[in-house]
DNA sequence: TTGTAGGCGTTATCAA
DNA sequence: TTGATAACGCCTACAA
């Protein structure tokens, strides 16, 4: 047996490491037992409305809360979801995913791994921590993975290829966009392509290029030209001069892995090297970040869900804390092709057509 | 007394909520005590070397890692640090704030409130995780502040207006900056600005629009047009529309609180308006975004040190968590003006001098 | 509905 | 250097 605390409360001013409000002392103010208080911030518990008001009264007084710490210790819940995001995944997603987690009473703690080696670093603390699940929005090697089998911590990929049918996964399907993004232009009359590879570590630019590799291969296209890049608006910039070299010409049409090379391609083309765009080449990106919209881009370019996504994310992996013996899924969602103004998407037919329309709007022609 | 454990360890499996496995079970397995345990993981802690490596062979054997919620509980420290910061700070300061708390051993809890109401409900989450500490990029009322002060959790805010000199900051001088750039403006012969302004809750949008005011009416310069705006791409537009409406006529500069406005104002001016820039109207932001950089933008404005601003608020707040009682101080540092192509800030004279030497390195010109 | 008592997994203290 | 023992602050049967 132990007594609550051996100092009352008032004459406990001497001791060094300053004593916290704890629930002991709100009992002691509304005259009531620790346990009582601690009912009283369990959501549904059974407390009288005497009893409840008093004791809110006093944390009130005192400025007592919780201790999640404390807590998680005997409740075996941290309400903690680890979100494992590398920095070029993108700010949108880590914004929706953060109110998503939100949302669901829990919080998200925060692990961005800027080289691959660091994860292993990572996840040890992600252990420590006790946290109730994790969204990784990173590239888990399969041993990684299998950790949080074994540690029985549900683990949920965000639009990373996931390891097998085992793992749960939100993934847009980046091969199936590009895909058609291909088949559109392809069908407007393209035909000698170039791609600009996305960071090796971002499965999603990597999916998406090589879906455009098989597609372009079904069709009987020329080989395309490929080069690789980071992602960034540099990547872009080089990538077309690499390519242009590399052809001993201009492309037909160029698709980037990242959105942010895919406007440093079409910058430096358009404004360096004076290339006409899109009458001459067509450039095209694949993650729809917010400036590829903007007057000055208005890119063509694969837009995800992204917040369907984050939103599917945390449910499933709400569900999993739940229910830590769920079946695994994967939830699968469709990108939707941007019409920009860096490529021509029409077929010659339809061009006519459509400028027959147009001219006629304007009592130009009569059809 | 007590225990350690009700069932030694192997005949454990029949138990509902699933042990995991705990510093007793290391201590059983290599044949030391718990204490011995806990010592191995206390770096410095005085500890045999054979004992250690007994220790931590059973450790990796049991795949034990230490529980943080229960360290915390004991020693006070939860390292963790709350991160405060509206969607609207940036990508890059969050990025780089993360990386900062990593390096000093710490993880940031993220709070990202999305309307100024939530805030209070944020603060009352932070109290719960014990953090050891917080780094606000988010604008507080003086009553939210003061929360801090009496809990004792550190409190360092990042880039926000301090509310007086006992408050922990890190800033940028944004008036300073906006001075600056008001004087750079009006030498090279600019005299009628117009200010589109950022976000209310953007404490730094709003310091600079109030610094470039201030220095427009020093200068005597007619009275600047003003709109109010969000901070966004769509603000921009919207609101060079207004202010030509307001004044009848384009102005000569204008002055943007953000960065991503101040590209909207541009490429609605050159691509809706037909305004040329920056020969008929300057557009400058003032928080160099990435894209400001682009060519297609080539965006003059004020670049913010936020690797070293991001660095100082860590520095800063790791000193307050270790000594408590250490001097509130502010970080102070300035902008540095970025001179793009979308305003004219040469004065008159230098500019034939500029050309003067242009021409002269084409050989068109002996001086 | 309420109080008692034990335990969650660790670190800290102190004697051996 | 090591081990026993007492916290840390809370939740939760169980009994009243």
């Amino acid at each position: 047996m132990r007594k609550p605390r051996p100092t009352p409360a008032p004459p406990a001013a001497a001791k060094r490491p300053e004593r916290r409000v704890t629930s002991y002392d709100v009992a002691l103010l509304a005259g009531v037992s620790q346990s009582a208080v601690s009912r009283c911030f369990k959501p549904g518990a059974s407390v009288s409305k005497a009893t409840h008001e008093r004791v809110m009264k006093a944390a009130r007084c005192l400025d007592y809360i919780p201790n999640a710490a404390a807590r998680s210790l005997i409740t075996r819940r941290s309400n903690l979801v680890g979100v494992i995001i590398s920095s070029l995944a993108g700010p949108e997603a880590l914004a929706e995913l953060s109110r998503q987690i939100t949302q669901r009473g829990k919080r998200a703690l925060l692990f961005t791994p800027t080289r691959e080696n660091e994860l292993d670093t990572i996840l040890s603390e992600v252990w420590q921590y006790q946290v109730d699940g994790v969204i990784a929005a990173a590239s888990l090697s399969e041993r990684q993975v299998a950790q949080f089998a074994r540690r029985r911590v549900p683990l949920v990929m965000f639009n990373r290829g996931a390891h097998g049918p085992a793992v749960n996964a939100v993934v847009c399907d980046q091969a199936a966009a590009a895909r058609l993004l291909v088949s559109r232009l392809a069908e407007a009359g393209h035909r000698q392509f170039a791609l600009i590879d996305g960071p090796q570590d971002c499965a999603d630019a990597q999916q998406r290029l090589l879906g455009a590799r098989m597609r372009i291969a079904e069709l009987g296209l020329p080989v395309p030209a490929v080069v690789d890049g980071h992602g960034d608006y540099a990547s872009g910039g080089n990538g077309i001069r690499a390519i242009i070299a590399q052809l001993g010409r201009v492309p037909d049409a160029v698709i980037c892995g990242k959105d942010v090379a895919a406007i440093g391609c079409l910058d430096t083309a358009r404004h360096e090297l004076g290339i006409n765009i899109p009458g001459k080449m067509a450039v095209a990106g694949c993650d729809a970040v917010e400036a590829s919209a903007w007057l000055s881009h208005k890119l063509t370019t694969l837009r995800q869900p992204i917040q369907k996504m984050a939103q599917a994310a945390a449910d499933l992996l709400s569900g999993l804390i739940d229910n830590r013996d769920a079946a695994p899924q994967q939830r699968l969602f469709n990108a939707q092709l941007v019409e920009g103004a860096t490529a021509r998407l029409d077929t010659p037919d339809s061009r006519d057509l459509a400028l027959r329309l147009a001219l006629n709007k304007h009592g130009l022609l009569t059809i």
